[in-house]
DNA sequence: TTGTAGGCGTTATCAA
DNA sequence: TTGATAACGCCTACAA
C-alpha cells in the first residue's frame, strides 16, 4: 500500500511537503499542491490513520457505552455522533447488554489510547471502576451522579414531572395516578418528591390511589387501562401521569379499545416526547436529549482540547396535545 | 505517560526485553521477567495500542455495520463479538439508521486501517460501493448476494420455509395464510417459491387465501387477528406462516383475546425462534444466527491470516410447541 | 538470555 | 516555499 513517501518520490517532491499539501498547510506553491494532489489522487492515497494517532497523541475516535440501542439511547447516539462528525472524530459504540465486560473493553481501548473519550450512557460496572478511568481521558455520563471526574448531561426529573402535573391540575384534574419507571433510579426518586409537593401545595391527598412502580412497556400501559376499567365509576382517577410515552401509549390505546374517551374520562400525559406521542397526539413533557448529546460532546472537547465552552442549559417543555 | 523505555530503564534492561515480557515470549529469565513485571504493575504501563498498529500493522479491530440493533441483530451482534473476543479482536459497531454517510465512516475506517475488517449486515449503500472497499480489507455481510469478493452468511430461505409448511401439512391444515415480510427483499421470494412449490405438490390452490406482504410487527399481527375474525365463519383459513416471531405473537395474543382458540381455531408458526416464541409456546423456525456469527467470524480469520478454517453448515429446524 | 538498531507512516521543527 | 530530520512507542531481526 502507497506510503507517504512514495507519494512524494513520483511528484518529486519532499515527504514534508506532501503532509502539507494533505493538511491542507499553506505555503505551498499552487503547481507544487497540484501535482501532489494528482499523484495522490492517481495512486488512490490516504495516510495511515495509525500512524496519524500515533503521532499527534490522538484517534478522532470516542467510545459510546450504551445498554441497549432503544429509543431515547439511540437518538442520544444519533445527535452525538451528527455533533463529534462535525468536528472531525468518529464514533464506536458499545452495546453492552448489561455485561462488565464489553464496558471494560472500551475502558481499556481508553487507557490504551485507541479512544480519546467516552460517553458512558448507562453503566454497568461500578462507578468506581469507571472512575478509576478518568485517569486516561475524558468519560461523561448521561446519568446522574456525583462523581467530580465525570460530568453528566443528567437532567434534573423534578421540574419535568412538575410540568405535568400542574397542567392536570390547570385542566381541571384532580385525581391523578402516576405511574412511575424503574425503582432502583433517582429519576423516579424525584419524581416521586415532586408529586408529594405538589399535592401538598394543592392539598391533595398524595395517598388517593395507587401508585404504580417499575413500568416503562407498552404492555404495561394496556394493563393499566384493565386496572381502570375494572374499578367502581365513583372510585376511578381522572388522570394518569405515565413514566413514558410507551406506557401512556399503551395505556391510551387499550383504554379507547375498551371505549373510553380521553381526555374526558381521564387524561393521560406521556414522557419524553417521541415520535409515538406525536403520531397518537399525546400530551407529553419534552425532553430535549439532543440537546444533552450536544452538551456531551462540548464538555468532552472542552477537557480534550483544554478550552471552556459553555455548556446549554436544559430544560423540559410541556407538548400540549389531545389527550389532557 | 509511560512508555516502554521507562519501564526498560527502571527495570534495568533494555526496552526489547519490556517487549518480551509483555507480549510473553520465551527465553526471558524468570528474574527478569519477575523484574520487569513488577516496574510494569507499579506504573501500571500497558503499550500504546497506535504504536502496537502501525509497527504490527492490525489493530485487532473489526467493525460491524449495522442498520438498527433490533432482537436478531443483536443476537447475531453478541455472538460474533464473542467469537471475536475469544480470538483477541475488539469490536466497534456502527448504526447506521439507514445513513450512507454512517456506513461510508466504516468503509474509511477500514481503508485507513483503523480497522483490519468489516461485517456488513445490512448495507446502505450500493454494493459497488462496498465491493470497492474489499481491497482494503475482508468485507463480510449478512444478506444474500452474488459478489465474490463479499463472503455471505446468509442462509436460503426456501428450506426453513417449506420446513414450516410441511409441519403444517403433517398436521392436518390445508388453509395456509402466508404473512410475507419485505417484499423487496429476497428472503420472501424465496418463501413465495416454497410456498408455489408446496400447493403443487400436494395439489392445493395457492390463491385461495389473500397473501399478506411487508408484515412483520406485533401490531401487524394483531390486524390480522381481526381479519380473521371478522371473515365468514365458512371462509377463514386454519393456519399462519408468519414472518417473524414478533408477528406471530401479536397475531396469537390478540386472537385468544378475541376467544379464539389457538391451536384448534388456527395455527400460528413464526419463524426466527426468537425469545418471544419460547414465552407464548409458539412453533417457529429455528435458525442458527449465532452459528452464522461464527461464520462470518471465521471468514474474516481465513481472509485476515490466509487460514482456510471450514464454514459451519447451516441449516434451519422446526421447534414444535404448543400453536400447532 | 539479552541488547542494539532499524523501521512501521506520519507530523512538526528548524534550516535553507 | 521547500527539505532534512527527529520524534511518536513499539516490535523484531540480528548480534552478542
Amino acid at each position: 500500500m502507497a506510503n507517504i513517501h512514495e507519494i512524494a518520490k513520483l511528484a518529486g517532491v519532499s515527504s514534508a511537503t506532501v503532509s502539507r499539501v494533505i493538511n491542507n498547510h499553506p505555503y505551498v506553491s499552487e503547481p507544487t499542491r497540484q501535482r501532489v494532489q494528482e499523484v495522490i489522487d492517481r495512486l488512490d492515497y490516504v495516510p495511515n490513520l495509525n500512524a496519524v494517532s500515533l503521532k499527534k497523541g490522538m484517534t478522532k475516535l470516542i467510545g459510546i457505552i450504551s445498554l441497549s440501542f432503544n429509543d431515547s439511547l439511540g437518538l442520544f447516539v444519533r445527535g452525538f455522533t451528527m455533533y463529534a462528525q462535525e468536528h472531525g472524530f468518529n464514533i464506536a459504540l458499545f452495546i453492552t447488554n448489561g455485561e462488565k465486560g464489553r464496558e471494560l473493553e472500551a475502558l481499556e481501548m481508553l487507557r490504551r489510547k485507541q479512544l480519546d473519550a467516552l460517553v458512558c450512557m448507562i453503566r454497568v460496572n461500578e462507578w468506581s471502576v469507571i472512575e478509576h478511568y478518568t485517569k486516561y481521558g475524558p468519560i461523561v455520563t448521561w446519568q446522574r451522579v456525583n462523581i467530580e471526574a465525570i460530568p453528566s448531561v443528567f437532567m434534573d426529573q423534578y421540574q419535568g414531572y412538575t410540568l405535568a402535573l400542574e397542567h392536570l391540575y390547570a385542566r381541571g384534574y384532580r385525581k391523578i395516578v402516576n405511574v412511575y419507571g424503574s425503582m432502583r433510579g433517582l429519576n423516579t426518586k424525584e419524581r416521586i418528591r415532586a408529586y408529594h409537593d405538589f399535592c401538598e401545595k394543592y392539598d391533595l391527598d398524595a395517598e388517593a390511589f395507587p401508585h404504580f412502580y417499575d413500568l416503562n412497556s407498552i404492555e404495561a400501559g394496556e394493563q393499566i387501562a384493565h386496572w381502570w376499567a375494572e374499578r367502581e365509576q365513583t372510585d376511578r382517577p381522572d388522570a394518569f401521569a405515565c413514566s413514558t410515552d410507551y406506557l401512556a401509549a399503551g395505556l391510551l390505546t387499550e383504554a379507547r379499545r375498551l371505549g373510553v374517551s380521553v381526555p374526558s374520562d381521564f387524561a393521560v400525559v406521556g414522557f419524553d416526547n417521541t415520535e409515538i406521542s406525536h403520531l397518537l397526539d399525546l400530551t407529553t413533557i419534552h425532553y430535549p436529549i439532543d440537546k444533552q448529546a450536544e452538551n456531551a460532546f462540548i464538555m468532552i472537547c472542552n477537557a480534550l482540547e483544554g478550552l471552556d465552552e459553555t455548556i446549554h442549559h436544559l430544560e423540559f417543555k410541556l407538548v400540549e396535545r389531545a389527550t389532557t
